[in-house]
Parts: C-alpha cells; sequence; structure tokens
DNA sequence: CTTGAGTTGGTTTTT
DNA sequence: CCAACTCAAG
C-alpha cells in the first residue's frame, strides 16, 4: 500500500530499520513509510543473523500480515519467521497448550452472533429479565473485563453493588456455557493466552524463548489483554518494537488503550524513539487540513506532518439536498476522474455507518460504475453459508450447541421446538452433552418411535460426515452441503435459492483455496481461520473497481482520490458516541476522519447533505462540526454542480416558481436547503438567469433561478 | 410440527 | 428501517 514511498530510506526510516537491540517506538505519520520500515527491518535482523524462526510480527489485520510475507520475502527474508495478527497468533498458542488452556483443540469460535445468543441464554439461566438486563449491554460489559483480564470468579468476588453482582452471576454462566460448548470468544483467545503466558513457566519460556524480536504494528489500538501478551512476549529479550500512531487511534470503543502507546516510554525507560513524521503521500494541502483538524485533540502526542510532495488540487467540500443526490454527485464525479485517466482500483468512497453503502450502489450501478463493498464477514453472516459452516462446525466439535441448534431442523426435518426441549432435559439430566444424547435417542422415553427415528437418521449423517473428514476440506463442504438436505432445500426454493446457491458455490471454492494455500488442510483449522476474518480481507485493490468501505476499515490504506460523504452531526461525530458530554468519544471520531482525509494522495472530496434518511425518517441535518475545523473553504458552487443535469422531480416543478418573476437585491428568500437568505445579485438572462443569495448560514450561493426552488419571503 | 403474519424493540464502528 | 420473536392457523 506504500506506493508513494521514494526508493530510499529516509535517515529516520534507516534508523528504524537499523536499531537492532532493546525496545523501540516508531511514531509514524500517516503515509510515513511505516510498512517499509517493518518489513526492511524484519529482513535487516535476519542480514544481522537472527533466525526467522525467532521473529514475531503482529499485525491489526490478516490482510496486513499477508502483505508484510510477500514484502518481507520479496526483500530476500526467507520464511519461517511467525508474522500474524495477535488473534491467529492466540489460537496457534491455544492449540498447542489446548489442555493447559482447559479446550479441545478443535474449539469454536463464537463470533458476535453467537456470542449474543450464547449471553441471552446465559441471563435467562440466572432468572434475569432480558429485557432489563439487555444482551448487547451485557455482552459489552463481559468483553470489556475479559479486555482487561478480569476472570469470572476474580470479578464475582468483588462485586459489590447490585449491577456488578448481576454481572458476575451472568458472566460466570456464560463462560461456563462456552465451556461445555468447546467455545471460545473473540476475547477469550486473547484472555486464556495472556493467561497461558503468565502463569505457565513452560508455555512462556517456549514462547519468549522462542521470540527474540517482537513487533507489533497498530500499537495504539492494542487492547489491555494484547498489551499483556505482548509483554509476557518480549520479557526474555526484551526486543519489543511497536509502531503506531495516537492519532490514527479508531477502537477506543473495542477496548483498544491509547495509553498504552503514550506510556510506551515510561513503560520501557531504556525505549528508543524514532517519529517518522514525512509524509510522502498526501498532498501539502490535504496535510494542512489534516493537521489542523486533529490540533483539536487534547490528548495527543505532538507530532507533525511534514510534506514531501508538490502542492495539489484544493480539497472539495460539497453540499447536496439528500443522500441520492450526494451518491449521484459522487458518481459523476468519478465519471470526470475516469474521463481524465484516473483508474478505477484509485478511487474510494468512505462513510461512517455500513447502512449507507447503500444509496451509492444504487447510484453506482446506474451509472455504471464498477465497484465493491469492502465488507468480509457480510458473505459469511449469509444464512446459507451460517448454516453450511453451523455442520461443519459440529463435525470437528460436536459440542457446540449453538451450532448444532441452529441446524438441527435445518432443512425442516421434523424435529421442532417439543422434540429439541426433550431432547435437552433427558441430555441435562445425564449430564451430557445434546449431540451425545440425540445419539441415544431411542432410549429417550418422552420420544415416539418416529422421532426416535428422524433422530437416528440426523446423527447417523454426522457419522458419515466424520468419515469424510479427511484431507482436503472443499470435497467435504460439497458432501456436507449435499447430504445436508441444504442443497435440496435450495433448489427446492427456484429462483428464491438460486443466489443462495451461488454463495454456497462461492464458498466451496474458498476451501478450494484453502485447500491450496494450506500446507495440511484440515477442517478445524479452516474453520479458525474463516473465524477470523476480517472486513478488510476482502478487499482486491486490482480488480478495477472502486472501493467503497467504512472509514474504519480504510485504516492503512491509500487512494489517489478519496470520497468522504455524510460528515454531518450525527453521523460524524455518531450520536450513539455520547460525544456531547464525553470528550475522549469525541476525540475518537476526529480521530476517524483525520484516518479518512489521509488516506488521500491527490484528491479529497467531502460532502454533507441537508436532509438524510436515517431508519426511514428524513431528518434535516447539519453540517459537522469537524468541517469548520479543516480550515478549507466550503466550494459555493457544489449545489448548482449537483443540480445541473438532475433528473429529480423536486427540480423540476421548480421551475415554475423561478421563472414567475425576478429578483430583486435585498430580497429576503428561503430555500428548502439552506433556508433564509438574502439576494444580493441578480442577473437576468431569461431562462438562464441566475441569483446570488447570502445564506443565514453564513454560506453565499450562486444559484441557477430555474433550479433553485426560491421561494420570496 | 411448520409456516407465515403480525409485533416488538434496537438502532456504529469490528477482531 | 430491519431482524428477531410470538402466536395462531393449517
Amino acid at each position: 500500500m506504500d506506493s508513494s514511498t521514494p526508493q530510499q530510506l529516509t535517515p529516520s526510516q534507516k534508523q528504524a530499520v537499523c536499531h537492532i537491540e532493546g525496545p523501540l517506538l516508531v511514531l509514524a505519520g500517516p503515509g510515513s513509510g511505516k510498512t517499509r520500515v517493518i518489513t526492511h527491518r524484519i529482513a535487516a535482523l535476519i542480514d544481522a543473523g537472527v533466525r526467522p524462526y525467532n521473529i514475531c510480527a503482529i499485525t491489526f489485520t490478516n490482510k496486513a500480515a499477508e502483505e508484510m510475507r510477500q514484502r518481507a520475502f520479496a526483500l530476500g527474508a526467507s520464511a519461517g519467521a511467525h508474522i500474524s495478527t495477535f488473534h491467529s497468533l492466540c489460537v496457534r498458542i491455544i492449540r498447542r497448550y489446548a489442555d493447559k488452556a482447559g479446550v479441545k483443540s478443535g474449539f469454536s469460535i463464537y463470533d458476535q452472533a453467537d456470542q449474543r445468543r450464547s449471553i441471552k441464554q446465559a441471563i435467562k439461566d440466572c432468572r434475569f429479565d432480558t429485557t432489563q438486563f439487555q444482551p448487547a449491554r451485557m455482552l459489552d460489559a463481559v468483553s470489556a473485563l475479559k479486555n482487561r483480564l478480569i476472570d469470572a470468579e476474580p470479578f464475582n468476588d468483588g462485586a459489590d453493588d447490585f449491577f456488578s453482582k448481576v454481572l458476575a452471576q451472568v458472566y460466570l454462566r456464560y463462560q461456563q456455557l462456552l465451556a461445555e460448548r468447546n467455545a471460545l470468544d473473540f476475547d477469550d483467545l486473547l484472555m486464556k493466552t495472556a493467561f497461558l503466558l503468565e502463569g505457565c513457566a513452560d508455555v512462556n519460556a517456549d514462547l519468549a524463548g522462542r521470540f527474540r524480536f517482537v513487533l507489533i504494528d497498530e500499537y495504539q489500538d492494542t487492547n489491555h489483554a494484547q498489551y499483556r501478551i505482548a509483554k509476557a512476549l518480549v520479557a526474555r529479550h526484551k526486543n519489543i518494537c511497536a509502531t503506531g500512531d495516537p492519532d490514527q487511534s479508531i477502537y477506543r470503543w473495542r477496548g483498544a488503550d491509547i495509553h498504552n502507546i503514550i506510556d510506551f516510554e515510561s513503560d520501557w525507560p531504556d525505549a528508543t524513539v524514532i517519529k517518522l513524521e514525512e509524509n510522502f503521500r498526501s498532498t501539502p494541502n490535504i496535510l494542512a487540513a489534516a493537521d489542523k483538524l486533529i490540533a483539536n485533540n487534547r490528548k495527543r502526542k505532538l507530532k507533525r506532518l511534514v510534506p514531501t510532495r508538490p502542492p495539489g488540487p484544493d480539497i472539495v467540500i460539497s453540499a447536496s439536498d439528500n443522500e441520492t443526490a450526494e451518491a449521484r454527485s459522487i458518481a459523476r464525479q468519478i465519471e470526470k476522474l475516469t474521463d481524465q485517466g484516473a483508474a478505477l482500483n484509485d478511487i474510494a468512497v468512505f462513510y461512517r455507518v455500513n447502512s449507507m453503502s447503500r444509496t451509492l450502489e444504487e447510484a453506482f450501478i446506474r451509472a455504471k460504475i464498477p465497484y465493491q463493498v469492502v465488507r468480509g464477514v457480510e458473505f459469511y453472516n449469509r444464512k446459507e453459508i451460517r448454516d453450511v459452516l453451523a455442520y461443519l462446525k459440529i463435525i470437528v466439535n460436536p459440542e457446540d450447541e449453538a451450532a448444532l441448534l441452529r441446524i438441527i431442523n435445518t432443512p425442516a426435518r421434523g424435529l421442532g421446538k417439543v422434540t429439541i426441549d426433550r431432547v435437552i432435559v433427558y441430555a441435562r439430566a445425564n449430564r451430557i452433552s445434546i449431540f451425545e444424547a440425540i445419539k441415544k435417542a431411542q432410549h429417550i422415553a418422552t420420544l415416539s418411535t418416529s422421532v426416535r427415528g428422524r433422530l437416528a437418521a440426523f446423527a447417523d449423517l454426522f457419522e458419515r460426515f466424520a468419515k469424510a473428514n479427511v484431507g482436503p476440506v472443499a470435497p467435504l463442504v460439497k458432501t456436507v452441503f449435499e447430504h445436508s438436505g441444504l442443497s435440496d432445500s435450495l433448489l427446492a426454493a427456484g429462483a428464491e435459492g438460486k443466489e443462495a446457491l451461488e454463495n454456497v458455490d462461492e464458498l466451496i471454492s474458498a476451501a478450494a483455496d484453502y485447500d491450496r494455500r494450506a500446507d495440511e488442510s484440515s477442517l478445524t483449522d479452516y474453520l479458525q481461520e474463516i473465524s477470523l476474518f476480517s472486513d478488510i480481507d476482502s478487499y482486491d485493490p486490482v480488480a478495477g473497481r472502486v472501493a467503497l468501505m467504512t472509514l474504519h476499515a480504510a485504516k492503512g490504506l491509500e487512494f489517489d482520490n478519496v470520497f468522504i460523504v455524510g460528515v454531518e452531526e450525527g453521523l460524524l461525530p455518531h450520536e450513539r458516541t455520547n460525544s456531547h458530554d464525553d470528550l475522549d468519544e469525541l476525540e475518537e471520531e476526529r480521530r476517524l476522519f483525520f484516518v479518512g482525509i489521509t488516506r488521500a494522495k491527490t484528491n479529497l472530496h467531502i460532502s454533507y447533505t441537508q436532509y438524510r434518511t436515517i431508519r426511514g425518517q428524513l431528518l434535516r441535518t447539519i453540517p459537522s462540526q469537524f468541517l469548520f475545523e479543516l480550515g478549507c473553504r466550503f466550494q459555493e458552487d457544489s449545489f448548482d454542480d449537483d443540480r445541473e443535469d438532475s433528473d429529480d422531480r423536486e427540480y423540476e416543478d421548480s421551475a415554475e416558481s423561478a421563472s414567475a418573476a425576478g429578483f430583486a437585491v435585498g430580497q429576503l428568500v428561503r430555500h428548502r436547503s439552506f433556508g433564509l437568505g438574502r439576494v444580493t445579485d441578480f442577473v437576468d438572462v431569461g431562462e438562464n438567469s441566475t441569483v446570488t443569495v447570502k445564506f443565514n448560514t453564513g454560506q453565499t450561493k450562486s444559484l441557477m433561478l430555474k433550479y433553485a426552488n426560491l421561494e420570496k419571503v
């Protein structure tokens, strides 16, 4: 992604590459060639005689890990260094020391949906009301505790107020449920690993002994658990190299602790700190705006943005009436860019929430602009995919009740709620798993003969799947899909099931990809790998399509042309952040905008609308406070541009009122978007008359009378 | 036991 | 607005 970085390393980059022994913090601003520094450093370590086996590099996403592997390899660093995300590293450690971690190696990794079901179950089991104690809230609380490495028992011991006591019980039960199901959630992966490293001398000796050099990227987004893991890993050799940028910390809400990077120097008193302040990516105007914006944050480590590129085009800030007009306007500008020779790969559109992609997609489809929505987990969240995966999970982990309950009657096979309840009662009474109980269906007195037969057939199905679970994964996925009856039920659904069928085909090809890539295919490994799949992993930078993604997903990327849409109060900063009373949250939203802005190399286009439909309701919106912090002039002609070839009804019927009469200077007028204003100029040239209005918002606009829909007041 | 209509409630960002 | 849930009819 660092294509803009010059060939030669700069002095400070070289310094960061060549520093070998001892703790090192690289404070790297956006576009400073940080990735290059890390890969060069890996190569330099190996040049200096370090065995790749002794190097551990930790990245933020699988994508970044894959890229780093390739880049290090290209620099001549032979394979063998461990390069992965925190979570993948944890899975490997836990699998190796499964006994000590208290799981079986085929453990399931619970994603958000599985976690929700389980916590809800836990709340019910504890006889609490799920409306009073919302599952999502409880899950957040549990997650926060795990991120701080507070396990259920110690938390329970220390719980003194009412809510803590409730939470403690739910937390205990939740952990119990996961243990029964041989499952770990994302936070468990980190917590278990931290406990293994800190509590088991031999595990620690093994890993801290092996990794002589540990490199951690995006250190500003590490949470406390990750911090403790890192600390334990480098305890022996003390060769930690952390890189990051406090100004790009955007994951506070999921436990990231900015103090990890802010306090690095007090944490490691003999640390060397190198700042990479030169920016090789963006034009000076973009950097100036980014710098002015981020200067509004109080909690930061001061760092400059030093431009190295020649000046480029102005940043464009434009307004549209509504999100449809905004999307159309962007489509039009993309067409203009491609006409001028821009590649679609070099164009990206960022937004705050995923739901905003839809309007853009519709506009791009109409304009026939190829695009890709970067949202990887979406695919794995599809019903049909989750169903197939549930079958696969049960093959490696029959105790995974979340998976089992999901598909026991999918497709419908006459095993409804009543039957399942009876099986569960039997299972609990005999202290066996539901899957075991199904196998013993003939002993369950409460069941009819026909139901017993159906349960036996179900158990038999998995008997056969287990036998087929050898070698490559793809053929097994196919077998499961066909023999489970899922295939038939989708075929029976006709046109409705067509898309689902195609998705499953895609899943099978993805599995085949895995088979090709893996040294040794195993279903366990495959399932754990895709559980850790991230949104950005689905991004294909050479696809020849415009990239659409959230601001969060944009981290680490760069594009020649960047559009940031919906920069409005309530959206950015987002209303759910309580940014009114919580300064920290407001600052995080500002950093998010900062990240978006600094992805742009040459053209940056920021837009907001006057009206936006949110959850089906048309709302009046106001420009984000952040816009005024950029120190840029707002483009005043942006509305005209929007409307030029607009085919919206609302503009057409405005023609009558406009043609009715001329406007005198000083006339008070109302515009449906801008509100009240006073006419400062009027050029009467018949049909194409223009009127200049100074609006009460402070903006002055020149408008085509026939489109402006001005109302005399 | 299954299905579909109707209701309710929650509602950002993601490994 | 949408997903998850409830409940009654078949």
